[in-house]
DNA sequence: TTTTTTATGTGATTTAATTCACTTTAATAA
DNA sequence: TTATTAAAGTGAATTAAATCACATAAAAAA
């Protein structure tokens, strides 16, 4: 099957869907039907199908998925079947914490270099071993460092300095911790983490169904 | 007007337009047209407009809106014209960063209890003056404490467990920052911040746009 | 073999969300 | 006072996403 414009939240589902089927796997289960995948995940049977149709089949038919080949497949399909280098802007109390945080690198997500303004900070080492750079130096350590994406934590007021940086690096990817919109050209993608407007959510469900 | 059922896409711009406005009032100004607030959040105007008329109007034609009003207006909505407080189970590396970090308070939500499972954390105090109950103690402290909302922060195998325990205690919002679909009854909200789906995102498209 | 069962893959349908384009209203200028 | 301009509010149209429901294919049972 060719391309057709793929829903962004389809692309969100596949790693929903990685998750889940890891953990079967880690269970023994060898194949599972989408039906049953979809109750795990909390979504539709169809969309499962639908979201895998826009890459290829699959599945087989009257059978299921099997797991081990569809992990590898999904992994593939999102650009998983490597690593990936990930710079951190800013090692307060947020960078330094998803820095010791083990889920990036589970997913093979690696920390390659770390970055911060406080002259205190510069040349430390971080406990993985890391040493800080001062942000005056991004573009080269990027580079030194084959840096594919970087992760903003600073304070909102340094974020769309620190992105400006970074794509001038040449570093294409950003997730941007910081509670700032940036605003980036055509060929870099930004995905925002901001949990003050996850917080809100729940304030008005809430604040909305009777407390 | 009535409320006719509202995107949930529109309640998260709504927290989207406050930050946008809080910023335009921090540098003086008064009033603004959605064209131009759109333009500032990277959306629509009619978007803008259409997600205000959901819940009344709050503009003046051929004028705009008055920004001091429009961001008390959805406050209100929202339910953040009030404080908000907030348990954070786990107090790893995550949980300890997000309980220092100045967004939450800015916002109008206070951590006003922590939980951990580490016998060697119990009873200890965190900077801001917290002592760290063991999560045992979770129902009768988050009463005491008058919780509303839990924040996950414990690793992925620990998350369902407390999410039962929180809904048990009547926490019926969760923000859930462990890599895990968690189940829950109807009259609970949760929101996830899984930040290795976002990375996913960003890995795919680096990807596919030609890295 | 042939029939039955199971579950994928997918065109058609439905539902939801977004954007357009026009109407209404307020302020300002003539 | 009247015409003009600006921008909100909103029904209609469009676009996008999710779901249904059935045709298809593989495996198992008869």
């Amino acid at each position: 099957m060719k391309f057709p414009k793929i829903p962004m939240a389809a692309i969100n589902r596949l790693s929903i869907y990685i998750r889940a089927l890891e953990e079967l796997e880690e269970q023994g289960t060898k194949v599972i039907s989408s039906e049953r995948l979809a109750k795990q995940c909390g979504v539709n049977p169809a969309q499962i199908r639908k979201d895998l149709a826009y890459f290829g089949e699959f599945g087989v038919r009257g059978v299921g998925y099997r797991i081990e080949d569809l992990i590898r497949e999904i992994k593939e399909i999102l650009g998983l079947d490597r690593t990936w280098n990930i710079a951190m802007i800013g090692v307060g109390n947020l960078g330094s914490a998803l820095i010791r945080h083990g889920n990036f690198i589970k997913h093979g997500y690696v920390f390659a270099a770390a970055f911060d303004i406080d002259p205190h900070k510069i040349g430390k080492r971080l406990p993985n071993g890391l040493v800080i750079h001062h942000i005056d130096d991004l573009e080269k350590v990027v580079k030194e460092c084959d840096i594919h994406i970087g992760v903003i934590a600073t304070p909102a007021s340094a974020a769309q300095s620190v992105a400006n940086q970074l794509i001038i690096a040449g570093v294409n990817g950003i997730l941007n911790f910081a509670p700032a919109q940036i605003q980036v050209p055509e060929c870099c993608h930004v995905e925002n983490v901001d949990f003050t407007i996850k917080l809100d959510s729940i304030a008005y469900h809430l604040s909305t169904t009777g407390t």
